[in-house]
DNA sequence: TATGAATGAGAGTTCATTCAT
DNA sequence: TATGAATGAACTCTCATTCAT
């Protein structure tokens, strides 16, 4: 990587790459030091294990995804508007940092307890999105019969899932279906338009 | 595992078990044959290699998944009946087969081509689910004006991630939440309430 | 190593040389493996880590200078045969097994806790040396006025550290003194003869 | 440690405390560097290898005991002076100072002829205690009838073993008898007294 | 005199795979 | 069909040492 970026950063950076590609256990500390430019032994000075590193580049990619998220929830949000712009957000998010839904997910189903840990501590040191306040909203939101789903869990898990298995699901659609999508911005164009509609005309009441 | 089946039922599974676990690379040859009973030696006289023995694992994962979709699909299926029913079907399947989802998605992300190979090999075996069929009866659904979303690929997209996420994602929410959803049972019984709900008033025209 | 020997005992052999002689730090597995004539994943295979191969070679040194103790104690000895005796198995058992004083003051020094332990265990399963028993038995010679050292611990190390610092501190005093002694057969005799007086005439009243 | 102490002094401390604990290859440059409470780096400015810095704490000690040595050899002395002196002065020096037979020891082990070389250079240099000129002693002792043991090699074996033993061999004589010593200065005592007595009794004539 | 960062060689350990029986 | 022993390559990690400042 460049000089002038720390080593530190760029281990980081290679780390996030190489775990995202091949998982924990795929992922070779060798590869990710000649990826970020620098000897193998700076990564256990900077990082102690492989398993620090991971878990580091593991924090680091929640924290962006909610510091993403903070700039989303507010106190006036309608539904109407949450719906709205959320899965475009978050979308455009992922496909900019494709490592992210793949670490993410790969850590969900390899240790879901460390997960919810580093989890925890993101909230703890993020101010920018409490989940409780945004949980209370979504409840509001259901008592004023503003939406259909009265449990705030179902109701993130369907934004959630739409927005995230666009990424990952992708090549199984497309095998099962045998259509190539378009590459690129037309597909997550399209993707946008197809969860928005969904969850409006589906969730909102 | 039981003495009556075959130690290469008994490889199978374990290996189903420990690749579902820590996906291929984290899996151990050595803890499969634990697992299964037998000699390390034994899971090389039957399936020559680790990756072969995960291709076989993978096939019969997605074979069993198709197997299960050919039940629901058949020539005069509304898309009504169909949203009623899929998610349940599918939801419950992935509840009874937990492995199943976990190995589907570590693959999906480790090697989205072995995945698709894969799956085009399935089908070509296995008659009782015709995507390209399929494929056609969404169409025609929206040309009849049954349906919102014209482009299959989204339609699919958009059932297949409420279902199959709900497996993956739900620690995740669960962690972003702070809730703690019911176990089992009563958990998927909402999460199918809530998926075929959004899915009948969000895709129906 | 011998074809017919089994790696396991190979490996333990080279073992107890190699530790003798760098300690346990200094020893390297790779060194080992190849002296044993095998692999180093062998190594691994029998003895699951270093540490644990070490701890398997103490423990048999100690077990083969026990079971050599347990032939000079019995029912009827009195101080002055064992006095007489004793030096001289000691000392020339220890010049048949070079390796054992080296790797017993090795780790007196580094781990006196696993020291202990281990000796603890040896006792545990052998029953040809009881130190209670001996220990019972010098104090009976002092009631006895048969000898002058009422306790038995400084007894001991009376006794042990004039057989055993003869090799381990040959060396130095021949720096201190210049002298060179007479190598091999010649140097224990005078050694033997050496201490055998001594004790003789300084312990027994 | 202490700002008033010069790095210097500081390391050669620690690298004291640092190899009698665990040898020469099990001692940690790094671990060295912060017991002296500075910078790897320095460790090298100053004594520019681990060995080199070894070598200087080797040194250190041989010289510090030989200092001490000094002290109780002189012109007029009788052999029941020098046994009545010697293993109490030795004994407590070595109390103090319990780094210091340890690295002996170890040092002795692993590398003989380094132990020796090292030996014969404080000699050189230090004055105080010259070794040929005490062995003459010795013989002359022998010579006027004083003194049973005729080689000086083993009288001096003798003395030292009883000595240095003590300290090296009383985890191994604990663990064997089941008996915990006094700690501190009741051991030291009864120890010095069953030394003196022993060497008195039964090397003098 | 002091430091944090960097390095290369090599350490112990793991692992998929094969062999002899 | 089954097994315990063996292997070599590769892996994570360590460590003495050096460099730039």
């Amino acid at each position: 990587m460049a000089k002038t970026a720390s080593s530190k950063e760029a281990i980081l950076a290679a780390g996030r790459r190489e775990f995202a590609a091949r998982g924990f256990s795929g992922a070779r500390v060798e590869a990710i030091a000649r990826a970020a430019g620098c000897n193998k032994a700076m990564l256990f000075y900077y990082f102690s294990s492989k398993e620090k590193l991971y878990r580091a580049v593991l924090a680091g990619a929640l924290g962006e995804i909610f510091a993403e998220l903070g700039g989303v929830v507010h106190a006036r949000l309608t539904p109407e508007r949450f719906m709205e712009r959320f899965p475009g957000i978050y979308i455009r998010f992922l496909a900019r940092n494709p490592d992210l839904p793949r670490i993410l997910v790969f850590d969900l189903i390899r240790d879901p307890e460390n997960f919810s840990r580093t989890m925890a501590g993101i909230f703890r040191e993020n101010s920018e999105f409490n989940p409780q306040r945004f949980l209370g909203m979504v409840r509001s939101w259901h008592d004023q019969g503003l939406i259909a789903e009265e449990d705030p869990l179902h109701f993130m898990l369907n934004v959630i899932s739409l927005s995230i298995f666009s990424f990952v699901g992708r090549p199984m659609v497309e095998a099962i279906s045998g259509l190539r999508s378009e590459d690129g911005e037309a597909f997550y164009r399209a993707r946008i338009r197809s969860v928005v509609r969904l969850l409006k005309k589906g969730m909102l009441k």
